[in-house]
DNA sequence: GCCGTGGTATACCGACCTGTGTACCAACGT
DNA sequence: ACGTTGGTACACAGGTCGGTATACCACGGC
């Protein structure tokens, strides 16, 4: 009733289903193939979830998360969410990010992993939302609007190119749209330009 | 050997199947239904497609593109691709980027629709250079880099939020990043700001 | 000691998938 | 007038899908 890493058997199968779904997407892996690769027989599978949908779901939140800067000022830590991305981004085969995969793979709105993305989704605009605040944004609302959709924009190109280019290009506009609402007069080390 | 609108047979399933593939995903919609709701026989659509995944690419095609302002001055041409698409995605049942959901679901990278995408993605970046050097940007590479982050950034935005809110941030970041390349001296029609 | 819990192995079900085979038919060019 | 082209109608092959049934087994707590 463990896995290879000592954790609880379902946590381990959720974790290959994940890896699977991710790099051949969830249509074409069948429950088969999760049971075989986990190790596991197709009916232990279906003891620990009862259908290929809510070992969907399991699967997302199983997911290895981005990481988001904890500390510093809360313009390193906006500029330190790209920069995090990019290392996240090298470490892994980049196929683009989880959500919008998942996302288009689940037509159904309302299949339970649609409803997870959608929590997960606005849960990293209100954290940009609360550091532009922080930051002094002349308009927090707009900003973290608008550094989403760069976040967004970073993920998604991913998905059509293997390169690393537009999430450079992504914290690069990152910094500029900060600079533009965020005065130097607020922020405490202005150390370049 | 007409469709209902009068083109060409081929052409008219190859729109049926794209509007299916896009609204409800390319897994999960059979050449049954596309013939079916082609009002043709599956036998004939093999006639005109060797395989779904010829037609697969054919349907890439056959989606409507999405516009490209053609006339004005660089700086509006640029301001207007933003200010069509969120016209264009009004008038759809916007599900997110084709591009990216097709790529989404199509894992294997050398799939013709792929090979596709890749081609059509390029162009769309090209464009925003040219555009951004006839501008009179300062680094046409670095802004069309990340004017094109911008865009796939609103693109994505739609395929896990119904709203628009991404679009117009995405509208309001490319024109700050813009007027930092672009000074004011280097454009003809100055009106606001 | 013994029984329930949670695993294995394997076979199976019905539905659906892509793709083909066969037979017939309507229009059109020559 | 006739044959080719391109359509219809329908059946079916071979495979895979999600999900279940049956039978067996190892272990741990009471």
């Amino acid at each position: 009733m463990r896995g290879p890493a000592g954790q609880p058997l379902r946590d381990h199968i959720a974790e290959v289903a994940a890896a699977l779904f991710y790099s051949d997407g969830i249509h074409v892996v069948g429950v088969d193939r999760v049971a075989a690769e986990a190790s596991v027989t197709k009916r232990t599978l279906y003891r620990h979830f009862p259908s290929k949908d809510a070992l969907i779901a399991a699967a997302l939140q199983a997911a290895p998360p981005i990481a988001f800067p904890r500390e510093g000022s809360a313009r390193d830590r906006i500029l330190g969410a790209f920069e995090l991305l990019e290392r996240f981004l090298t470490g892994t085969r980049y196929r683009g990010c989880p959500f919008i995969i998942y996302a288009a793979e689940l037509t159904d709105s309302k299949h339970p992993a649609r409803i997870l993305i959608e929590t997960l989704v606005y849960k990293r605009r209100a954290w940009f939302k609360t550091r532009a605040a922080e930051a002094g944004a002349a308009d927090p609302e707009i900003l973290s609007e608008q550094l989403d959709v760069l976040f967004d924009g970073a993920l998604a190109s991913g998905a059509k190119r293997g390169e690393l280019k537009p999430v450079a290009a992504a914290l690069a506009a990152a910094r500029i749209l900060l600079d533009g609402q965020a005065p130097a007069s607020a922020r405490r080390n202005s150390s370049k330009r």
